[in-house]
This record gives C-alpha cells, structure tokens and sequence, in this order.
DNA sequence: TTGAAAGCGCTACCAA
DNA sequence: TTGGTAGCGCTTTCAA
C-alpha cells in the first residue's frame, strides 16, 4: 500500500478531514496547514487510493443517461454490448446508466430523449449525434446553462461544447482500405465503392479518405460511387450491374451496408476468385462471410470502445472533473482476415 | 447500488459474518442457515462488489512475482510496459509486484530468479518459459508441493502444471502473414522467409503457420528458410545475398529481429518497390521503418497484454481461486500499415 | 478553520 | 455454529 490520507494527517498533525479538504482543493482551510500539508504528501509520494474513494462514493448516486439512434442495426449492437458492460462497471461504482434507444437517425428524436432523460435527473449525457442546428444548441445550453457534459460518440457534431468524440477516425480508415486494396491489386485494376447514403458524413469521411489514397496509386481506376441505402437488395443489383459493366473489375469496396447483397452477386455471378472485397464491421454476419471467403477483408471500428467508453469518462468528470485527454478519441481501425479474426 | 450482505443478513436474521461464510462457502455455518441464505440470496439477486472487497483485502499483503527473459530487446520492453501498468493497479489493491529482469534465454537462470522470489515470499509467479525438464519439473514441483501457481506469458512450457499460457498464437500469425504476402504478392512469386534462430519454438511455429499457408497459394514460392540470429548485420547479408541470387523475388518474410538489416539491404539494392516486406512486432523502430514505407505491413502481438494480464490474474487467482477462463490466452494478432498505426 | 465521527461493502478475528 | 467488532481509505456532515 502507498501512503493513506491517514497517515498524512498523523504526520502534519491535523486531521484527515483537513487533508482531504486540501488535497481536493474545497477550501475552508488554513493556507499555512495546507501548504504544510501539500509539501509532506509530494515528498511521501501520496496518491490517493481509487478503492477507498470509490467506496466512500458508492453514497452519491450518479445518473448518466445514453442516446443511441439506429440502435437495432447490427453494428449498433456491438456498440449497445460496450454500453452494458459499462453499466455493469459503473453499477458496483454506485452509478446509473439510464438508455434511451431510437430506431432511426434524427435529430428532432434525439431531442426529444434528450429531454425525457434530463426529467429523469442525469447528470450527464452520452449521444450518437446527427448534424442539425438544433441539437447543436440544445448541446450547447445543456453544457453551459445546465452545466450538464455532453459526449458524443459513434458519430459526432461539430461546433459543439460537447467535452470529446468517442469514435472511429472515418477518413483514416478509408485511406487504410485504400492501401489494402491497393496491396490487394498489386496497385492495379477497377474499384467499385459502394457507399450507404450519400449524406451520411462517416459514410462520406470513409469514401474521401480511400479516393485520396487512391490517388496514390495511378494504376487503381475509381469507378463512379453507387448508394445502396444500406439494402442487401439494393447492393446486390448495384454489383450485378457493375460486374456486367466491368467485365474486369477487381475490387469493391462496401463502405457501409448491403455487405451480404455483394456477396450473394459475387457468387451469383461466380466473380468472387476474380474480385477482392473490402468491408466494414465485426457483425456475426460478416464474420461469417470472412470466415467463408466471401470478404477479404473486414476492419473493425471498435464498435465495443465505443459504447464503453462515454459512460465511464462521464463517470470519471462527473467524480474528479477530470476532463478526457484529447478532443477526438479514436478508436482503433481494426483489420480482420479469416486468420487473425 | 445492488443488495448488500448487509441487507441479506438482516432478511435473515443472522450477522453479515455468517453471510459472508456461506456465500464463500467457508464452512463452519448450519446447513439450514446456509441454506435460507442462499435462497435469499438468488432471490434478490446478491451480486458482491468488488469495491468493498478490494479495500476490505488490501489488509492481506500480496506477493507476486515476475521473471522476464530477454528483458531489454525493444519487444520486452513493451511487454515490460504492461507489468509496469499491471503493479501500479495492483499497488491499488494492496498487493506488490517483484521483478527479476533476466538478460538472456536460459532455463538454468530461469529457475534461480524463480528460488530468489520464492526466498522474497512470493505467493505466485508468473514467467517467460524456455523449454527444458529441469524448469518443467521446478514449475510443477511450485504448483503441487508448494501450492505456488504458476503463469507462462510470451513463451510457453508444455506438459506442466502452468495455470495458463498468455501469448502469441504463433503459428496462426504465421498463416496471417502468409495470407497477407499472398494478398500483396496477387498470388505468385518468390518469398525469403528469414528467421531469427532455429531452436526458438516461437520463431518455428511462426514459419510452420507460414509455410502451411503458403502452400494454399501454389503460386508463391517458398524459398529456404535462414537464420540470421536476430542480428541486423547478418539480416543484411543474408537479404543481400537473396537479393542478388533471386533477381526476381518479391516478397520478404521476417520472421524475427533484424528488420533494419533488412531494410538497408533493400535500401541499398533499389529493391524495395519490388519487394513486399512482412515483419513483427510494434517497436518504435519497427513503426518508423512502417511509416516510412521501409516495411509494408507489421504483426503485433498484444505486447502490453501479454505483460498487463498474468499478474493481473495471479491476483485474482489468489484471492478468490478463480482460474483464467481457457488454458491458452492468445493475445490479438494485429495488422498494422501506415495508415491504421 | 478544524476535528470527530459515521459510513460505504466486505473480510477477518475472537469470543461466546 | 454464530455474532460482534474492528478496520481497509476515503468522503461528508455536523459541531466546535
């Protein structure tokens, strides 16, 4: 064991009250004691113990409340495992996770729960955001009227007081399938990128991010981009026509969903040997079709992190005002083959 | 906050010391008490908080320790970053963590750091293993007379009483590597796998997943594999050498130290864009040769996991008896190119 | 400005 | 077989 509070109080003389009050800043003490008290905790080396501060805590109940939106998709759910795992953590801190789940992407929606969940008393508030001058503001009065942090995560929204963004660095990891494509052609041949929807800004981030990479690479022919409106259906008469038009083609990159819809065409058309393809998310069902050889690539966007994670910083800013490192909290860009799945 | 032992002992009329006697099973309870209890217990769904256990065990000193071998080439260093990170939270809890650095691989040296921590009263060990019967016998001879557990991290020792094994998968990373040349290589070309040394099971494992995988791709050809002894002058010659003797190889496999040696020659040769170069581990060198385009893609290996796990799971084997969930704990096998670094 | 004391949930020891 | 009690390190309240 390290130092104790206890011990420090021993020494200067006082009581652990008095030291507790100066190591935390409250006030209400002597500046002489406290500066008495301050030099024998550096020279003992004291850090305070997270256990006996947890504990003592457990008193304080604390409230945060969650936002998820598109919160049955596959994806999401992965991101809802990190979200309940955090719970549970937080729960034996004497914490509350409240969640709020939104079918849909929509700012008027989030709004809303926004709302219901401060009713119900959080503290604080985690949230996949959507572009809109509406939530915009409503982030900004809940930071600086109500005093209320705000994180987002998953998707985020600039111009914002939120206090960071827990999520994947979109354009990076475009330019990472890029290159992996790249490799994949041995730095030649057709690429179709079939995104999800044109306005959605990770979907956009992921698209910019692999166009520029591909700059790099002359020999790599971007063909026009293609929404699926994240439909199988959609994604698989989009590639059954891109494979007809491009009797060569040797890529395609999925930027969101409608991953099953390619691979069903590339089987149809009996292609997939001539074709590598790329795709986003650990889902049971694209791991399956890694597993299989359908994909050849999946990255992961850490989809666990990303839920895990905003409950916990609130958690840690709501107890010592301890603000995250860093504005953007990315998560790590995982590449996953059958091997290393 | 969930149901305390407290509120348990009340329901039930008893003391929170009989409670806690029959949910740890400590014996020395009437079977009917014990009984009721549990039955309350389920009932309200008692889950412990570790929280309060935490503090209330800080009392028993806890003695774990470590050997690692090899402990200052620029992969143990990593490792030795999540030991480090492992006692900083450990020292939370109450429990202390002794390290004993061994330069080199040797099983005799092993053994006596083993017998020092034990004389120091250590109640748990945790070890970069070597294969040999003498420390074989000496791990099992700690588990079964002395009641010591043991942990084997980074490398393993088979046919011993070892709680587990936290590490590389070696082999499987093998077989990655080669289903990423085969990916760079677009299927067919020469390949130089070059390795560190001969006898290293590790170093072994890692060319057999390899060479396995490659014989999926009848394109790629296999040449003989060499050791060049983790050295960066004999990785230079030997690259060289294989350079000039196959005008046409594409691709390079480093199995493990001497990556710069590789480099250079490549370097020097005005080969590199005509040779894919696959190597391990995230150093700092290694990530600048990445960044630099030096090496096209690097394997790490959970570095930090495989020294941040075993002390943590000594301590939770010695406080509660729980056993690490599976025998072998591989650690992620991580694809990394300059753009997800 | 300071101190004393109670309490967070759990464990351990001793006495009954 | 049980209960009582003290204590882990920290926070917080109340009284001085």
């Amino acid at each position: 064991m390290g130092v104790t509070l206890k011990q420090i109080a021993e020494i200067a003389g006082v009581s652990r009250g008095t030291v507790d009050r100066t190591m935390h800043g409250r006030g209400r003490v002597n500046p002489e004691t406290a500066k008495r008290i301050l030099e024998i905790a550096s020279e003992l080396g004291y850090r305070p113990n997270p256990v006996g501060r947890a504990l003592a805590l457990t008193r304080k109940t604390i409230l945060i409340g969650i936002i998820v939106q598109s919160s049955s998709t596959p994806f999401m759910k992965l991101v809802i495992e990190g979200i309940q795992k955090a719970s549970e953590e937080l729960h034996d801190l004497g914490a509350e996770v409240l969640t709020e789940f939104l079918e849909s992407v929509d700012a008027k929606q989030t709004i809303e729960a926004m709302d219901r969940l401060i009713d119900k008393g959080v503290q604080a508030l985690a949230l996949t955001a959507v572009d809109g001058n509406d939530l915009r503001e409503r982030i900004n009065s809940l930071a600086e009227d109500n005093n209320i942090p705000v994180i987002t995560f998953n998707s985020d929204i600039l111009g914002t007081k939120r206090l960071c963004y827990v999520g994947q660095d979109s354009f990076r990891s475009g330019e990472t399938c890029a290159y992996l494509m790249s490799l994949a052609l041995r730095g030649s041949g057709k690429v179709f990128p079939l995104t999800g929807h044109l306005t959605n800004v990770a979907h956009q981030q992921r698209y910019l991010g692999f166009a520029k990479e591909c700059e790099a690479h002359p020999g790599i022919e971007l063909l026009p981009l293609q929404p699926c409106f994240d439909k199988d259906h959609y994604a698989y008469e989009l590639t059954m026509h891109a494979l007809r038009e491009y009797p060569d083609l040797s890529g395609i990159f999925v930027i969101a969903n409608g991953q099953s819809g390619v691979c069903q065409a590339l089987m149809d058309a009996k292609k997939k040997s001539q074709v590598s393809l790329i795709a986003y998310d650990l889902t049971p069902q694209n791991r399956q079709h890694l597993l299989e050889g359908h994909i050849d690539i999946l990255i992961g966007q850490g989809a666990f992190q990303q839920g895990h994670q905003p409950p916990l910083l609130l958690y840690n800013y709501l107890l010592s005002g301890a603000k995250p490192e860093q504005e953007f909290l990315y998560t790590d860009i995982l590449i996953k083959t059958k091997y290393n799945l």
